[in-house]
DNA sequence: TACCTAATTGCAATCGATTGCAAAGAATTT
DNA sequence: AAATTCTTTGCAATCGATTGCAATTAGGTA
């Protein structure tokens, strides 16, 4: 085995001398002895050219790493395989791409667009500015887009597909939507989270979430239904905006703890908020789930290892990149693509038995 | 404050009857009434054209939400704002982007790219086959890659430095580097980890990990190291190859806690395999601290919230993703990029205290 | 030997943009 | 009024590939 030791040799330059030019089809001819024209069919594999020749220019372009600019060929065939993949942040917190969550329904549609031998170019646009999406396609860089949220911009999103721009959007199906989303199924989630504690005697639920946003909306509304069908009524007081952002989030929850509002149970819009309120709670003497029983939303890795065990509505990640990519596929063929709604479910752990 | 409802409208189709053809130069000159060259001059604010006239082109452009084509664009100007950002996989076990290491690397990448202009495109390769990593480059698709990890093979990422593919990679200071890498400090970190076990008394610390990779290799030096300083002779047997796939690392780790080996501390090169082995051990009646202390290595978000909150090597991944962008983009001005390790430090927390 | 067919190969137009250069027209100077 | 300059515009070449069509050559046939 080779031994790896502390490296001590000069820094690595640029170009020193050696110009850095890359090679084209015009370098392989002439070193070929033939014309562009069939050095071109000859990587190709065209039979047009004879099987000698073939080889021989193959082979060339082989032991020289020669590969054909992507860029000029795309733009001869007007051919493109790049997929945007589009992850809002927001500008007024500077909230980087860093959401476990969103990253992880980042890395899915990675892995699927690579199945299906698509490229993915990342991208980052301000969350009140969604439409800003479209500029991926309109400078023809990707074939169409997939956005992660819809955050506040329904009206943006519906323009967009307006425009004919091939768009796929992570969120809530919402009624006049003339886009495809695929999403989880917000309502059902909210309301199992809900039920859940209900179930196990909660009766004072605190829900943790800003409404503003679609998918927080439902689920919402499934916390609403839920209480209606146990016939209890919930408190509009419990009802707390709590954003995404870490930070933000962190001020609601102490807030919310701070006061003197009474709760013994909790739906959190996120997982992260989940484990901050945990956190907020033990801090101030409170258990978890013996006070407060405690559901999240998200199911990422982080929630069977923190402290109690999360419960929580667990998102079909895997699933959701395949279907995206799959939709928005569908759509550059020309075909429909109808928004899905893929069902969650509760995974009980020791936050809320 | 509009409500989002459930919907319940048609299937989004892809084109119907309105053909899908991007707009391009020609179509603003003939609805100008100018010629192209014109259009050009205008939309880059070129003082060339009338400014009456650049006015109203770039205003009917915009209305228009025509953007120049990029890709006709690179190709004549041979321009390019594209880094390819590269994640090997494990062929073998199908391991696919998903280690919350990886990705949060990934994204502060992104963050930085976006910040100085450029954009990201997302691959990922065979980690048999790193050389496959310069096809983004050969085929004039990005300006230059950045390699997510040395694995196994070193030697390949020297030929492609040879070839003067401009690269930089996330990983260990080897010796006969040719290219530029961005790393923690692996010596030190698994110099500290390892001392910190020892300064609390343990004696029987084992080590995990799969020296096969570089950076593993370089973390067990420093495991033998804090040994020799605190002579002590550290067990043989106690060194066990568990590789960073989550489903291999816990055959690795059941087996381990099987066996009859004696352990008072163990490092653990990732944070992952720290927390499966605190799952295996406390399914075997092992408390940790008390039985064994456990140092993890990364901290990524997780290590804080799993039980208990795990002590553990934290590697700067922010500034990661930035002194790797940085790096690149110098090498791409042909100014030399030394390779950089970065500082480490071990944060303590409950699992080793 | 003249003619036809098939197999190879290269010329030149094309994709959508940019830009040097020349031309046309307006404005200024002599 | 003629000459000169300045402003504004368009023509045509170019980036690196692909491909229809014509040209060349070899081989086969009448």
């Amino acid at each position: 085995m080779r031994k790896p030791t502390l490296a001590k040799g000069p820094a690595v330059t640029g170009d020193s001398s050696a110009e850095r030019r890359r090679l084209q089809m015009a370098d392989i001819a002439r070193l070929a002895g033939v014309s562009v024209s069939t050095v071109s069919r000859a990587l190709s594999g065209s039979t047009l050219v004879n099987g000698e020749t073939r080889a021989r220019v193959q082979q060339l372009a082989q032991s020289l790493n020669y590969s054909v600019n992507l860029g000029a060929q795309n733009l001869r065939l007007q051919k493109n395989l790049t997929i945007g993949v589009v992850v809002p942040y927001d500008a007024q917190s500077r909230q980087h791409i860093s959401d476990p969550f969103f990253l992880s329904i980042v890395g899915s549609i990675a892995d699927s667009l690579t199945d299906h031998g698509y490229d993915m170019l990342l991208s980052r646009v301000d969350s009140e500015r969604l439409d800003a999406a479209s500029q991926l396609y309109d400078s023809g860089k990707v074939l169409g887009v997939i956005i992660i949220g819809q955050w506040r911009h329904h009206d943006q999103l519906n323009q967009l597909a307006a425009r004919n721009v091939p768009l796929v959007v992570w969120g809530a199906e919402l009624a006049q939507q003339l886009y495809c989303s695929v999403g989880g199924d917000n309502v059902d989630g909210g309301q199992q989270a809900t039920a859940h504690l209900l179930q196990s005697g909660r009766k004072k639920i605190a829900f943790l979430g800003d409404r503003a946003l679609p998918e927080v909306w439902l689920r919402r509304e499934g916390y609403l239904r839920a209480h209606q069908a146990a016939k209890i009524e919930p408190v509009d007081a419990l009802e707390i905006k709590v954003p995404f952002e870490p930070e933000a989030a962190r001020l609601a929850i102490e807030q919310l703890c701070d006061s003197a509002l009474e709760f013994d149970g909790v739906v959190a819009c996120s997982d992260l908020i989940a484990i901050q309120l945990m956190q907020a709670l033990r801090k101030r003497g409170k258990s978890v789930p013996a006070d407060v029983s405690v559901v999240g939303y998200d199911d990422m890795a982080l929630a069977a290892f923190c402290e109690p065990p999360l419960t929580t509505v667990h998102q079909p990640v895997l699933q959701a990149g395949a279907e995206l990519v799959d939709a928005l596929l569908r759509l550059l063929q020309g075909e429909p693509a109808t928004p899905r709604t893929l069902p969650v479910n509760v995974v009980v752990r020791a936050s809320a038995p």
